[in-house]
DNA sequence: CTATCTAACGTTATATCATAACAGTCAACA
DNA sequence: TGTTGACTGTTATGATATAACGTTAGATAG
């Protein structure tokens, strides 16, 4: 396991692999257990479908495996699993794409941000706790209670930056 | 007209009033007329609804008031129009509201950023500036070459945080 | 052990948001 | 004045999301 900095910025380490995928699934179900929510067959699945994923995966992608592989064929199963995801802090939904990712660290309580790719729509979490500090006192300099915000960039990540067009 | 503050923050008035919105369309006009883009008659009277709205409306709530006018009845007409000011900076998309919202500051060149209320669905726009060029700075650490970013937060306004529940 | 309760699951049906493709219109201008 | 290209409008369809309801299964009180 890599370092997660600590305050601001995005990290620069490969997230996908077995191992990796294994170790946030852990540390999801430790987290699950402690807050005494329930991550069951499907929900669970539906996390490592997210896992295993390179970039986010819209609701409908994530509906079609797991209908292959037995679960519900119609939409809510793949729109309830994903919404406990997300609110349980095991994932997060790329509103610019419709589409959901899996958190990857889910047993740290953060405010996440996003560099999404033009080209190949990778997705890169980063910590954004240092900006939303910034936003939260902007905010209430105008009255304005703040709670959660989304911050997604679009760009060209490293690897699609370097290719030709 | 206020004061809009340099680098960052929310502004804090008013931006509704017939005065106010007939400056910020003279503004778009001036503008297009520069950049030697058309502000054709629905795209200019889309502006206007968007201006003339509290807060950000729906691609559909748009079709609705134009068709209601005499312009076309499908929902490209409000599409295209809507796409067309969010690419010339006369207006922002919202995602989190899959809706739009009239730039309240079309005569700079800007990055926005706001605050979505939760409640009344109001949004406020502000200057990401600073963020924004925090953000760049973060992202190119890893390589990432950003373009924009969108940063949208929810909360509650100043009015409803007054309210009871 | 069984009755009961509730969270989760699966389904049907439908709502909501968005765009592809193509035909007609009109102003600019060679 | 004929051609061009941007704009508008239409039909049709695609993509995303949720409401509502019956069923299942795990927890727990009796």
């Amino acid at each position: 396991m890599t370092d997660h900095s600590p305050q601001s910025g995005f990290c620069c380490t490969d997230h996908s692999g077995a191992a990796h995928t294994a170790a946030i699934l852990a540390q999801a179900e430790t987290r699950a257990r402690e807050s005494g929510v329930r991550l069951t067959p499907v929900r669970r699945r539906t996390l490592e479908i997210l896992l295993e994923a390179h970039g986010a995966l819209g609701a409908y992608e994530v509906l079609e495996r797991l209908s292959a592989e037995g679960y519900g064929t119609q939409p809510p199963v793949a729109y309830r699993a994903l919404n406990f995801l997300v609110e349980n802090g095991f994932a997060h939904r790329i509103q610019r794409l419709n589409a959901f990712t899996a958190c990857v660290h889910p047993a740290r309580d953060h405010r996440a941000a996003f560099l999404i790719c033009d080209r190949c729509n990778s997705v890169t979490e980063g910590c954004a706790d240092s900006f939303s500090q910034a936003m939260i006192e902007a905010a209430s300099a105008v009255g304005f209670q703040l709670e959660r915000s989304t911050i997604e960039a679009v760009g060209l990540c490293s690897a699609c930056a370097g290719k030709p067009a």
